[in-house]
DNA sequence: TTAGTTTCTGACCGATCGGTCAGTTAGCGT
DNA sequence: ACGCTAACTGACCGATCGGTCAGAAACTAA
């Protein structure tokens, strides 16, 4: 169990998300862990092996974050949820933003595949688990990054609502969110 | 003027804002367009110039949109603003994801300095302009999506708040919207 | 020291990248 | 018909991409 697994995970992570996954070459990895491009390979045996390490671990946080509020609903814990919402996009420094990025050439690969479901998961939970108004403030800040979200998926041209639905939805959320709580 | 310069500027950022820049080739651009390769570099001389022409209207659109606000504060057409600004998000199809999403080669590209200044305003305008919970809460939608480019801007490294801060105030501000409305 | 295994590397491969250039095609005024 | 110009193309360039492979270097066990 060297350092240098670990070590490449995690730049590699890095540079994932930071440069976008095609725009990260093997030999920039290399160069940042102090190795050889051919190291690299030798290590996870090819560029897709590495992004499957660098990334599975953090859909997998996300999966243990959203699966049981997807069962439950978001009866509880509601501040949890979010604090972890957020914790997971600063601690993994939003490498969702790579999974879109793509290239055309990544279409096929399961863990891409996995992320992008993850996305669509996400943006979905989090629009349809704010019935009141209420709730959809409070709910505010999530919803911006969903729907942040929703876009991008739709430039990614995948599958999701058409964007003519998915920019009234918005347009509603946000009049709603413009409307002075009424207490009566 | 033939139709090609348009189709070609076009095309080009609907690429670039799905695809990423690095990740779109000048050949595939061109074959969307039922040109050459060397057609597409005759019009526009290389790919950083076909690159300020796909997104510098974008950037010119949303420092419309932002300057005024910038100049008055929020004091009037909150409403406005916000249909604005989900209408730019949705209309350019985000690639302000593009923008962040660059390769190492893009670091002194002019516009791409531009599109990354326009975020970093948009964020820290958007961050402080919601002085009240009230506040808060009507411009939640807006400061998810600022928080998430803020997490991008991170991502990328570029000049911003360090991240400790960024977590504490998007902590504080998410309390804030988890705690109910205390009518006096 | 010696043998064996793991780790690492440089040289090389085919493919593709952005970009250049000579030359062909097409459109238009005369 | 002609010539001029704008539009377009295929061939080619050096560089870089991900990936392969034979072999050097380093470490361990005996």
């Amino acid at each position: 169990m060297s350092t240098s697994q670990e070590d490449l995970r995690r730049i590699a992570l890095a540079e994932f998300a930071s440069a976008g996954y095609g725009a990260t070459s093997l030999q920039r990895i290399a160069e940042l862990a102090g190795l050889s491009k051919s190291s690299v390979l030798y290590h996870y045996g090819s560029k897709e092996q590495l992004l499957e390490a660098a990334i599975g671990p953090a859909i997998d946080r996300m999966d243990e974050i959203l699966a049981p509020l997807e069962r439950g609903g978001l009866s509880e814990s509601r501040t949890e949820f979010l604090e972890e919402f957020v914790d997971f996009l600063l601690q993994y420094r939003l490498e969702v933003n790579m999974f879109i990025n793509q290239g055309p050439s990544l279409e096929d690969v399961p863990v891409i595949d996995r992320a992008n479901a993850l996305i669509l998961r996400l943006a979905e939970f989090l629009t349809a688990n704010t019935a009141s108004v209420e709730e959809k403030m409070r709910f505010g800040i999530a919803l911006g990054g969903a729907a942040y979200m929703l876009c991008t998926v739709h430039a990614r041209g995948l599958d999701a609502p058409p964007i003519d639905e998915t920019r009234a939805a918005l347009v509603t959320i946000m009049s709603e969110l413009l409307t002075p709580v009424r207490i009566p």
